[in-house]
DNA sequence: CAGCGCAATGGAATCGTTTACACTCGCCGC
DNA sequence: GCGGCGAGTGTAAACGATTCCATTGCGCTG
C-alpha cells in the first residue's frame, strides 16, 4: 500500500553506477567487474534493497508464484499436499497462492479466473467442479501450466496425478469380503461427477463382483465427501430391513461421520456393523475403535505435483508427467481384524495386523 | 510466463476510445459519458480482458493479497482460520498467499522479507519466532499492517487476537481438581518463548495454586508442538515412581502422541489416567476415549482477523484491534466423566481395558 | 600501427496500468 | 455576447525493474 521502500535507482546512486549495472551486478546477467559487482551487492544489502515484485514481473512476466487451489484446505490430505508442494517450490524460489474453493465450482472457476490475471506462473489443481472449458481456456490463452491432481479433468492439464483410486477400494472390499466373509456390504460414496468419486463407485463394483458378490442399489449411497453426509447416509442404510454387515467409506471426512452416527444409535462396531475407509489420516489409529484405511504418501504428492510444475516451466520434459498413486492398507480394528481371535491379537490391534 | 493476454491498449482500440478512457470506463473513476463506459464494458468482455495485476501494482501499489503465516497448516486449528480469513478476504476482493513455515524461525523469517517485497497490502501473522525485530522493520518501513493472533509479540502488530490461553488450562486444571479430586496433575508443554506455550504454562500453575495442589517440577514438561514430544514426553512422565493421575496437553497433536502412548504401555485412560487438552478437533470426540477438550471458534478467528488487516487498510479504526478469545470445555470420557457409574453409558462397554 | 574483439558501462525503451493535466465543447448567467 | 464552468476525452508521465544497443577503452594480432 505505502510503500517509501528503496528501489533500485537509489542502490545504484549509492553505490555510483546506472541502474542496468547495478541490475546486472545483483542479477549475476552480463558482465559486470567483480569490485563493481561487489560494491553494489554490499550497498544493496546495506540498505536492505528488496527489489519490488510488481516491477520484476511487469518486465519479465514471471511472477515466482503458484497457485494451489483445492476444495479443503482443513482437509489433511490437501493441507499435507500442500506443504510437500511448498517445499519443493520453495527451494526454487516459488511462493504459493492458495485459494479454497469450499467444493463450489463457481468458487473455483473465479479461483482461476483471479490467477489468470498473471498473478502466477503455474497451477496445482484439484477440481471440484467438472468443467473443462475454463481449464482449457486458461491452458489456451495464457500457456499458463496447470497440473492436477486427485481428481482428473479429461484432455487438459499439463501433468496429472491420479490415486488408484478404483484398485484402492477394490483392496477394502476384498479384505471385508475375503478376510472377513462380509457378503452384504454398503457403499457411501462421495460426489460422482468429480472423477475420483466415480472411480472409488466403480472400484466398489469391481470389489463386489470380484469377490462374487450381488450389488444391492439400495447398500450405494452417495453424498458430498462431507461429515455431515456421512452421517445421513449411515443413516439411511441403518433403516433397511435387511441391513449391510459392513460399510466402505470414500473418505476420512465421510467415515468419521459414519461412526459417530452408529455410535449415536448403539450399533457396535465393528460387532454388528464393520467399517473400512479409503483415506487415512492421523486420528485414525486412535478412533474407537481405530479405523482400517488406506495409507498414502500425502507429501510426496504434494512435492510431485510441484516439481511437475517445475518441469513444465523449465520446459525440461525429463521426468513422466502423468502419475498414478498406488495405496496400501492398514488394517486396524474398524474391520474386524483383531476383534473376534483377541487373543491372536494381544495388545487389541493398535498397530496393523 | 508466456503471457500473450489482451490488454487494456486492445480494449480501448477495439472500442475507438484512448486507454485513459478505457480504463476510467472500467472503474468507474472519473467522469465517462454512459454511453462510452458501457460500449467498453462489453468489448472488454467480449475480449475477456483480465487486467494485469503486476501493472496494476506498479501504478496503484496495491496488491489485492493479504499474506498469511502460520506455523503448521495441516493443524485444523490454522487451517480454520485460513478459511475463516479467506471467506471474509475475498468478499473484499483480496487474495490469500499462504506460508507455512514449520515452526522454523528462519522460514519464517524469509517468508516475511518475501512478503516484504511490495507482495501483499497485509500480514495475518502467528509467529512461531520470538524474534520482534523484523516484523517492527517491516511495520515502519514499509508501513505493512500486520495481524498477529494465537501467539502474540510484545510492541507490534496492528491488530492482535489472543486466545484465553491461561484461563483455558484453568478451566482443565480446575475440572480434574474439582469435579475428579485429582491432585498429581501432569503437565506437557508447548514452546515456552512462544507467549501462547507461556500463557498455558501460566494457566496450569494458576490451576494448581489455585486449587491448592503443589507443583512439581518433575510432573511439568516440555516439547515442540508435534505428536512425536507428545508421546516422549508422556512417556517421561510415566517412568516416575509416584506417577501423576491425570495429563494436560495444551494442543491436540500432542494430546494425540501422549494417548497413543498410554495406550502402547497398556494404561487405562482415564482409569490409571486421566487426559485433557487445550485444542478441540473433529476427531476428537470420536478418540477412544473420546477426548475432553475446550472448544474454540477457529473460522471466527480467522474472519476476525481478516476484518482487521481490512480496517487497517481502509484506516477505518471503527472496531477493536486488540481481541481476546475465550474458550469452553467440551467435557467428554478421557477426563473420566461417565466412567466410573459404567450403567449410565450403556455402549461404554465396547472398550477392551 | 591499423583493426578487431571483448569487457565494462550507460542510455533509453519496454512491460500495462492509472491519473494529473490540458483541451474542446455546449450551456448557463450576467 | 461573453466569461466561466463542468462533462467528456486524449496525451503523456509516472510506477520499478530488465535488457537491447551504443559507447568506451584496453589488449592483442597481423
Amino acid at each position: 500500500m505505502i510503500t517509501p521502500s528503496t528501489r533500485l535507482v537509489d542502490v545504484a546512486k549509492a553505490a555510483g553506477v546506472s541502474v542496468a549495472t547495478a541490475s546486472r551486478a545483483l542479477s549475476g546477467r552480463g558482465s559486470v567487474a567483480s569490485e563493481t559487482r561487489d560494491r553494489v551487492r554490499r550497498v544493496a544489502t546495506d540498505l536492505d534493497f528488496q527489489p519490488s515484485a510488481a516491477g520484476q514481473t511487469l518486465r519479465t512476466r514471471a511472477t515466482k508464484m503458484i497457485g494451489f487451489i483445492v476444495p479443503d484446505i482443513s482437509s489433511s490430505f490437501y493441507a499435507n499436499a500442500l506443504k510437500g508442494a511448498q517445499h519443493r517450490l520453495h527451494a526454487a524460489g516459488y511462493q504459493i497462492t492458495l485459494m479454497d474453493t469450499d467444493e463450489r465450482p463457481d468458487r473455483e472457476r473465479s479461483a482461476l479466473q483471479a490467477l489468470a490475471a498473471g498473478r502466477v506462473d503455474g497451477i496445482i489443481l484439484c477440481s471440484s467442479a467438472g468443467d473443462v472449458s475454463v481449464i482449457r481456456s486458461i491452458e489456451r490463452r495464457y500457456g499458463l501450466p496447470i497440473v492436477l491432481f486427485d481428481n482428473i479433468l479429461d484432455g487438459v492439464g499439463a501433468g496429472r496425478i491420479t490415486l488408484a483410486n478404483a484398485a484402492g477400494i477394490q483392496l477394502l472390499v476384498g479384505h471385508l469380503a475375503a478376510v472377513h466373509g462380509h457378503r452384504r456390504i454398503g457403499y457411501v460414496g462421495g460426489i460422482e461427477t468429480e472423477t475420483s468419486g466415480a472411480e472409488r463407485l466403480a472400484g466398489y463394483q469391481l470389489g463386489m463382483l470380484g469377490n462374487g458378490l450381488a450389488i444391492d442399489s439400495r447398500c450405494v449411497r452417495r453424498g458430498d465427501w462431507t461429515e455431515a453426509a456421512g452421517r445421513s447416509e449411515t443413516a439411511a442404510l441403518l433403516e433397511m430391513e435387511d441391513p449391510v454387515s459392513a460399510i466402505v467409506y470414500p473418505c476420512a471426512d465421510m467415515a468419521l461421520g459414519g461412526l459417530s452416527e452408529l455410535r449415536a444409535q448403539g450399533v457396535a462396531v465393528p460387532g454388528e456393523v464393520a467399517i473400512v475407509c479409503f483415506d487415512d489420516t492421523g486420528a485414525a489409529p486412535l478412533l474407537d475403535p481405530p479405523l482400517t484405511a488406506l495409507v498414502r504418501r500425502d507429501r510426496e504428492i504434494g512435492d510431485l505435483a510441484a516439481s511437475m510444475v517445475l518441469r513444465a516451466l523449465e520446459h525440461t520434459a525429463a521426468g513422466p508427467m502423468d502419475v498414478r498413486i498406488s495405496m496400501e492398507l492398514a488394517v486396524r480394528r474398524s474391520c474386524g481384524c483383531g476383534q473376534v481371535p483377541l487373543a491372536r491379537h494381544p495388545r487389541g490391534g493398535l498397530r496393523g495386523a
